[in-house]
DNA sequence: ACGGATTCCTGATGGC
DNA sequence: TGCCATCAGGAATCCG
């Protein structure tokens, strides 16, 4: 599942394969995907160049010329493929639900075609005309990323959360963008941080350490190529971090800092693993 | 207002 | 072996 890691790790790939080519065709063949009417989609993306392609928390931004962007969110099972350009709407690949067929310059022939690809369809994507983009992501209020924020901010967003458990709080993206489940846990445990605690109750020396350790697991994922739990894949490539997890999918295993075995709850509705003894 | 529950999806898994 | 129920989870939306 695409957390700040997987999503840098696609941004990157996709970069490398798709800067300065040019969007000559566009098919969807499974509309909600596609966040407005796939029309208005295909026309506003259709004869752009694609720019730059970077990452906006778990969000991944194409920008184009004319002022255009496509903003994409993997959600859970999201992902890129290329392949051929497809016949007709059942010449798709197995779950890909929009095609981007993508020219060099000055060219009519399709070199490669970009696929989204998402087995649950949770994901969604959206064009934007020219000022478009900015409100959008405005009012989607993302907090700093995880990545670059200061310690004080870590404090200050966190605590402002006031009651909310310090693992709610973290997966809360107008918190801080870029957590998911996999990435909370693994970075709660090093902090030695209870998900349980009140995220309120985070005194700046702890909110420093927690972001320490946010920011080396998030780099040390990011080289790793991302967790591959699941079914997640890069355009060039799964990722490995998940060989290195402590605690996402550990219950029941010793705590590598204590020995206790780690245990299995639920905080936010999401499943968390972590050590009652060594995590306060 | 704020936090918790529900919803969207499908493949994998577990129990009987 | 087969079938059905359950689970996984990001974030928008609904609810108390």
């Amino acid at each position: 599942m695409p957390e700040l890691p997987e999503a840098e790790t696609m941004a990157r790939d996709l970069a490398a394969k798709t800067v300065g080519l040019t969007i000559s065709k566009v098919l969807v063949s499974y509309p909600p995907i596609v966040a407005s009417d796939k029309d208005a989609f295909s026309s506003l993306l259709t004869g752009q160049t694609i720019t730059q392609v970077g990452r906006v928390g778990k969000w991944i931004l194409l920008d184009l010329t004319q002022n255009r962007n496509l903003l994409i969110h993997l959600k859970m099972t999201g992902q890129f493929e290329f392949g051929s350009f497809p016949k007709d709407l059942g010449d798709f690949p197995p779950h890909c639900h929009a095609a981007f067929g993508l020219i060099e310059p000055n060219d009519s022939i399709i070199k490669t075609t970009l696929f989204y690809k998402d087995t649950r369809k949770f994901g969604r994507l959206r064009a934007f005309g020219p000022g478009e983009l900015a409100p959008f992501l405005n009012n989607l209020n993302l907090g700093p990323d995880a990545l670059t924020a200061s310690a004080e901010e870590y404090h200050v967003r966190l605590t402002k959360a006031a009651r909310k458990k310090l693992k709610a709080a973290l997966l809360d993206q107008t918190i801080l963008a870029g957590f998911g489940n996999i990435y909370a846990d693994e970075t709660l445990l090093a902090a030695r941080l209870s998900p349980l605690k009140a995220a309120g109750d985070l005194t700046l020396a702890e909110a420093t350490i927690l972001r320490t350790e946010a920011i080396r697991i998030l780099n040390l994922a990011i080289t790793h190529r991302g967790s591959t739990v699941s079914s997640y894949k890069a355009p060039d490539g799964a990722g490995s971090y998940q060989d290195q997890h402590l605690a996402y999918g550990k219950q029941g295993q010793p705590c590598p800092f204590c020995g206790q075995p780690l245990t299995k709850t639920t905080v936010g509705g999401r499943t968390t693993v972590h050590c009652p003894s060594c995590q306060k």
